[in-house]
RNA sequence: GGUCGGUUGCCCGAGUGGUUAGGGACCGGUCUGCAAAACCGGGGACAGCGGUUCGAAUCUGCUACCGACCUCCA
């Protein structure tokens, strides 16, 4: 039975659904203000590894990840200017064309990543209607209060109510002594206050009417109210970074309370930061490197291009809530070890059964799921099918042999966690694919057996021929015991 | 300053109180016309000092160091 740690109370927990059959998640998406760097990878790839499990276990699930395209404020100071105003302002772009260019972008890069689509993405400036609703209700319960048309949370009401800070650990009285003072905050009650609704300053671009101004949402109003209008008043699932745990969650369950009087999440799930030489990678240290300069390997800190898959790789091979220390070495490392896992997926799809088993395949599909449901332990899946490799290879060198049960069981293993779950594409030999690729395949493979005839004759000119035309060509060629072996 | 987390072998990175994580690098071997690759094998670790225990990397205390959040951040 599938356990997740649920931040909410520091340990892990057996998911139990709220509807049987039915998984209803949701996860903070990106700004689409800027490129998505490795750092936007990460909780992206979490929580498609949570989506392809709980689909794997026969879950109907509902995924939303929001697109943020409003009401992040770049700082206080700026009273009231967006990102994405901001943004516009200096390309001299209409805001909605930023919008779609990052937006275009992310998909672009996601899709590099193997990241299946949520099943909905919906953009907080559609959302502008159900948002102002949101606010009044939480207006209509008392917990909010109107300043010079801004609409403001007032957290000490609503701490007498509810726990402020349950999520992360924080109180009240400890906010209050730690909270900065800073600039612009003359129209709040208290420094922790935070806005449910903003008055939009002249410049400001983007902005629509409300009861109580012509403005923009609050920070953290979209999350609110588009988990729950898809979701439902209460959910199985919230994921983030845990970086968004204060305040972001911590003021989405404020509102949610103060709204319906009732918590709304079940299970709040938090991926760790990648950090580059020890600290965080992020905008604000602006020592991110974007997921398109991995692809091209343009960065001063990259030795060479890294493929998405190797991004994903990596991201995979360590746990979810660990800190990933990124360098080029360590993608280095992942690199190779997947080419490693790609040569065994090769021939485990190539072997031949024998009617005994010498090799110990052992209950690897048990121990793979096993890791999975210790809160996604993709780093113990792989290790497992490392393992399993080792066997593989085994039989390939003719050192041991596997019967026709315990061949066809690998092979399903292998599919469903490195594929189904893992969402690692690898390149898939024995796919029979169109009659093009046959044809394609078949030529290659007569080139490389009149290679082979060549060798027999000890005709090197013309063995050295092949083999070097179809090394510039971009093959990879691998003279084996009996054979060769080819990829691309 | 407050809250929380981390410190594992050359590097990355898992970990249950007692049994090999795994990957990369390195070393040795196999294969081989050459080359490349591949494959097999190997050594090494638990920040420091105490405590609990028959036994601790794993529980506990202290110390040191690192980091995250407290402000937009995945």
């Amino acid at each position: 039975m599938l356990q997740i740690y649920n931040t909410l109370t520091r340990q892990k927990e057996y998911f139990r659904p709220l509807h049987e059959g039915h998984v209803g998640m949701y996860v903070c998406g990106p700004t689409v203000y800027g490129d998505a760097h490795l750092g936007h990878a990460r909780p992206a790839i979490t929580f498609d590894l949570l989506y392809r499990y709980f689909l794997h276990l026969g879950y109907k699930v509902r995924y939303v990840r929001n697109i943020t395209d409003v009401g992040h404020l770049e700082h206080d100071a700026d009273e009231g200017e967006d990102k994405i105003a901001k943004k516009a302002r200096l390309e001299q772009l209409e805001p909605m064309e930023v919008v779609q260019y990052y937006t275009n972008r992310y998909h672009h890069d996601m899709e590099a990543l193997n990241v299946l689509p949520p099943s909905i993405e919906p953009h907080a400036s559609g959302h502008i209607i159900e948002q102002i609703a949101f606010v009044q209700r939480i207006l209509d319960h008392g917990y909010a209060y109107i300043s010079n048309g801004s609409v403001y949370m007032d957290v000490e009401k609503y701490a007498k109510d509810f726990p402020y800070g349950k999520l992360s650990g924080r109180n009240l009285e400890d906010i209050k002594t730690d909270t900065r003072e800073l600039d612009g905050q003359d129209e709040k009650k208290h420094s922790y206050d935070f806005a449910l609704w903003k008055k939009a300053a002249p410049e400001h671009i983007m902005h629509w009417p409300s009861p109580w101004s012509e403005g923009f949402p609050g920070w953290h109003m979209e999350c609110s109210t588009m988990g729950t209008k898809y979701l439902g008043e209460e959910f199985d699932i919230h994921g983030g970074g845990m970086d968004l745990m204060f305040p972001h969650h911590e003021a989405e369950i404020a509102q949610s309370c103060a709204a319906l009087g009732h918590d709304t999440v079940h299970y709040w799930m938090h991926n760790n930061m990648i950090t580059i030489a020890g600290k965080k990678m992020g905008k604000s240290y602006n020592n991110f490197i974007t997921l398109g300069q991995f692809f091209t390997g343009e960065h001063p800190l990259l030795t060479k291009p890294f493929s998405p898959m190797t991004i994903r790789f990596f991201i995979l091979m360590a746990h979810y809530r660990s800190t990933v220390d990124f360098s080029s070495e360590a993608l280095e490392a992942a690199e190779k070890g997947l080419a490693r896992l790609q040569e065994a997926y090769n021939r485990l799809m190539r072997l031949t059964p024998s009617p005994e088993s010498t090799v110990q395949i052992g209950n690897i599909r048990e121990k793979c799921e096993e890791a999975m449901e210790d809160d996604l332990n993709s780093p113990i899946v792989i290790s497992h099918l490392f393992e399993s490799a080792k066997a593989i290879n085994t039989v390939a060198d003719g050192k041991g042999t596997i019967s026709a049960a315990d061949l066809k069981e690998l092979q399903d293993v292998w599919k469903t966690f490195v594929f189904d779950i893992l969402g690692l594409r690898l390149n898939d030999n024995s796919d029979t694919g169109s009659t093009t690729a046959e044809a394609y395949k078949g030529a290659v493979d007569l080139l490389l057996n009149i290679r082979l005839d060549a060798k027999r004759n000890k005709d090197w000119t013309t063995s050295d021929r092949i083999r070097n035309s179809l090394t510039e060509l971009g093959f990879s060629i691998k003279d084996t015991k009996d054979g060769f072996e080819w990829s691309i």
